[in-house]
DNA sequence: GCAAAAGTGTTGAGATTACACCCATGC
DNA sequence: GCATGGGTGTAATCTCAACACTTTTGC
């Protein structure tokens, strides 16, 4: 038994995926999510966040289960069955760390990864409609903001994720209508007109129609 | 590595779950989703549908997975990972089998569940969260009604998973806006005017607001 | 003063809800 | 003929989508 972790982020208008290199067995050299077995002692979710932990350095931020992979033939050599889990990070706040166990680590954009370890590319499919999905209906995408943001990063989030251009005007309302964020006292400055900046008033995960 | 199936259908204006009674270990005793080892040859859903087809004697339903339970302590002698699996099937096309390995096999209304066995109680909760969150997206509700139904049928398996009355007029414009079943030749009977009987166009499952 | 992004309301179309009467059958 | 569920349309409300100009800053 062992669990997976997709980590996504978003960075310059593009969804990445945190993939680690395989050292040893049947799939050297490859790329894949990292992940390891479980211990005895260790719950499924405690594994998963150990290993975000370990690779990306983030602790206390969205991590659920996606789903569990056990087909008898993903792994040549042993029989594997593995829970997905997947995670959600502002980008900023990864610190990216091989350790021992691999020959690399690094952010690549999910929409042109290259063949992965296993059957890892299905596991990619899946979480990014698993993503498509939430953000529709929860408030998901907070995770991958920092602490404090203007409405039009908010709105990147969901035109890179849904990989479609949303009305500015109508995003605003909706969003300011829900109530789930509200201005603090200082503004985004740069070489134009200074954006309020926003918080949200919880960090709990909801459920509610967002768009 | 273990399965559990939860088998849920509707009969009388309540869902029903299918238990069986443990006969050895801690839980004996105990009412639990039947469910059982991973063969090392078998992949999950495999063993899953082997599972439905012993206990519940049915096949070729409806069955997707639900989520793998992994917490350390859920069962007091081994450490067992399940994942679980979520079944839907019309009531008249069961056929109950206890088998050797059971102390008796039965249906329950999932809203008055005895204390189960391990954690599923847990899971109980999760697969109707389920039911629920799928029924308005998905012809999900296609699964629990036989081959040819009234609309008021369908209507009743809405009702009854919703747990609310909807408008008669107004369910009808829409599943029938909706084009997903087509009317066939006959009609139900009764002591009262008799109803048009329809069919599926088709049972794949489908992706599309429905209510 | 000019470039660049922020901020702001209204209107029309389509969808959703609420609601009441007649119809076809079995007994 | 009466009890039972089946079948049907419309109006009012709400939601969603489309759309353009003014404001504030840095340089």
């Amino acid at each position: 038994m062992a669990v997976d972790v997709v980590v996504l982020t978003i960075e310059n208008r593009e969804i990445l995926a945190l993939l680690v290199k395989v050292k040893t067995g049947p799939a050297a050299g490859r790329w894949a999510f990292p992940g390891g077995l479980v211990a005895l002692q260790e719950s499924l979710e405690a594994a998963a966040r150990r290993e975000l932990a370990e690779k990306a350095g983030v602790a206390d931020i969205f991590l659920e289960q996606l789903f569990t992979f056990g087909d008898i033939d993903r792994n040549p050599i042993h029989r594997v069955v593995s829970a997905a889990y997947f995670a959600l990070v502002p980008h900023e706040r990864t610190h990216l760390r091989t350790g021992a166990k691999y020959a690399g680590i690094g952010w690549f954009p999910v929409k042109r990864l290259p063949r992965l370890a296993y059957d890892h590319n299905r596991v990619a499919e899946t979480s990014l409609q698993r993503l498509r999905s939430k953000l529709s209906y929860t408030n998901i995408a907070w995770s991958l903001l920092p602490e404090s943001f203007t409405i039009a990063e908010l709105q990147e989030v969901y035109e890179v994720i849904l990989d479609r251009p949303l009305d500015r005007r109508n995003f605003r309302k909706k969003v300011l209508d829900l109530g789930l964020i509200k201005p603090i006292a200082s503004k985004r400055r740069g070489p134009h007109r200074p954006a309020q900046l926003y918080v949200f008033r919880s960090r709990e995960p909801i459920i509610s129609e967002i768009l």
